[in-house]
DNA sequence: AATAACTATGTAAGCGGTTTCAATAAACCT
DNA sequence: AGGTTTATTGAAACCGCTTACATAGTTATT
């Protein structure tokens, strides 16, 4: 457990001088292997722990990285979460979470707070608020003046700024690509976020489908904005949209959760899938695996992307020159909900 | 954005001492409305944050609480994180994330970890490690020397430890007596953690079944060792069980995730839900609404526990007394998986 | 009007480390 | 052996803020 001796206690005991303990505490080469030695027996045996803040206001650093998610109980978020914090600890600093609940204004704070509390960077996950012009981005930049900041699945250039992303765009677009060629021409894209990379999803929807020649309208695609969780409430939209006659035999869901309502809504509707409706979600998360039938999902390598950003980060706050930009390829993993 | 300005800046701009600064900083009511109003002039001119650190130093708290859970990307944990993040900042804290991925020697070095960062105290969110002797849990008995640990569903004895948990024995015991009662006898209780609320929730089938007159041997019981992700091994699990001549119409799971294992091998195996298998879950996870047909859970009021665990280590921190342990009963939310 | 009792502010001593710089000890040359 | 260079160590300044204590300025009391 942890005492609450300080230096001199140690520097007292071990016969030297607090200069001499603080060196052997950080490692410095100038001391030698008789007293770093003696005073490393003492500090365990009185289990001596230094004072982070003590530490901080010298070192002025805390090794701890802001980590600021919508939310952490998405289960994509979740997981992307877990991915850099266990990598994050694994280097040697520990994260403070934030939950900004897609609220712009709690997300500002959140950054602010996050500063003052002195992190050594942020990693923003998936945040909701990345614009594609940089002036939008104002609040972003302004941390980024202090400390790095890393974003996963967005992107915009700016100074001190990085970014490590999943090419949704190509994802998306061959995702429809396919659909389509297995002979489905009808496809509803069926999203639920406007972010910097929902744009992207979208774009890649929309280019597959005017390539072909079938984006006839906006008619095809439906923003849902009811709760992620509500999985009843997006089957309902679907019914409603089926109402007002438009006719889908695909579904393109911008998100796992998504593509479950389409499942729902198939059930409800008496279609089978996916020979009367075929469903491709995005994320690959757990739900994928686990509804029925199974989801035909894109995968974006989530613990790769993760491993990149910790990775960049650290070499960021060693000094390094890193890449700003850092984009993987999607897969699309294919299950019951599609045809081909 | 956050300026690097010292409080002697301010103290200079605003033409007052530092002691006045800091007064205001701190909201003490020995400063004149006049200077007051002066100094935070100047503070919210040059956007001033006192740094955190030397804040620390002098305060001896910087406003931390830190969470340990094994794994922030299952469900029931990010949703309990996700809450425990939100009430913390609504509360002027914010929180430091530690995952310990079910390992005890990671969860010791956590919480040292977490005490040497000086947090304000602690919260563990359904640590595996709990043990029902009080000996056991030396390292957390520890670590409540230094400050307050709260416990989610988990719970023992200690100095400085307070717990909040659901009834979960309770639970399970009126979910396997109403699957009793709907006319199933063999009732296979599928589990896979053998932590404080694992016991709890077996000892509540237990009971039921004793009661009944149903517990003839351990047969009824299979722990599943496989990731909690892995819905097939568990369908697979369940297949062996059945291929050793183990009869069972029902399944109770001590989690959603293995639910959904049963509800898969009942597909496998070509059995009707619930008329050949009935099966119920637990934590009413986001999952339980996903699958096919909707699985019946037991809800333990995950928000409900997290409000007060944070209204408890509040209170606390304010050095009021509070509860050592409060308990919250669950409800069972009946969907498609039963009979009855 | 003189004394007591506050109120508002400043001075300076920590809080527990890191680090520069100077001093001492040890090692290396010729 | 004497002069250098280098490896160790310690003294003290400093990081930026809080706060106990002292002081000066006000208001209340009799």
């Amino acid at each position: 457990m942890t005492t609450n001796m300080t230096i001199y206690d140690i520097s007292e005991k071990a016969g030297v001088s607090i200069a001499t303990v603080s060196r052997v505490l950080n490692g410095s080469s100038n001391v030698s292997d008789k007293t770093k030695k003696k005073v490393l027996d003492v500090i365990n045996q009185y289990e001596y722990t230094p004072n982070a803040f003590a530490r901080g206001l010298g070192l002025n650093t805390m090794k701890t990285i802001g980590v600021m998610c919508a939310d952490s109980s998405d289960l994509y978020l979740a997981k992307a979460i877990y991915f850099i914090e266990q990598k994050l600890r694994a280097n040697g600093y520990d994260s403070i979470l934030c939950c900004t609940g897609y609220e712009l204004e709690t997300e500002e704070k959140c950054l602010n707070l996050l500063i003052s509390k002195k992190v050594d960077g942020i990693i923003l996950v998936g945040s909701h608020f990345i614009y594609e012009s940089e002036s939008d981005n104002r609040y972003i930049m302004d941390a980024a003046l202090q400390v790095p900041v890393m974003l996963l699945n967005a992107s915009f250039d700016a100074p001190n700024v990085y970014s490590i992303v999943s090419d949704d765009y190509n994802s998306m677009y061959e995702a429809t690509k396919q659909m389509i060629a297995s002979g489905i021409q009808d496809i509803l894209y069926f999203y639920n976020s406007t972010s910097y990379s929902g744009k992207r999803k979208l774009a890649g929807y929309r280019a597959a489908m005017e390539e072909a020649g079938l984006l006839r309208s906006g008619n095809l695609m439906q923003l849902y904005t009811g709760s992620h969780e509500d999985i009843q409430g997006m089957s309902e939209h679907l019914m409603k949209v089926q109402g007002k006659g438009i006719l889908f035999r695909g579904v393109i869901a911008s998100d796992d959760n998504l593509a479950l309502g389409a499942i729902k809504y198939a059930r409800t509707a008496g279609l089978r899938i996916p020979q009367e409706l075929a469903i491709i979600g995005y994320n690959n998360s757990l739900l994928a695996a686990c509804c029925n039938p199974e989801l035909t999902s894109i995968d974006n390598k989530l613990e790769t992307l993760c491993q990149h950003l910790i990775t960049t980060l650290m070499g960021l706050l060693n000094g390094s020159e890193m890449p700003k930009k850092t984009v993987f390829s999607g897969e699309i993993i294919h299950r019951g909900t599609t045809l081909s």
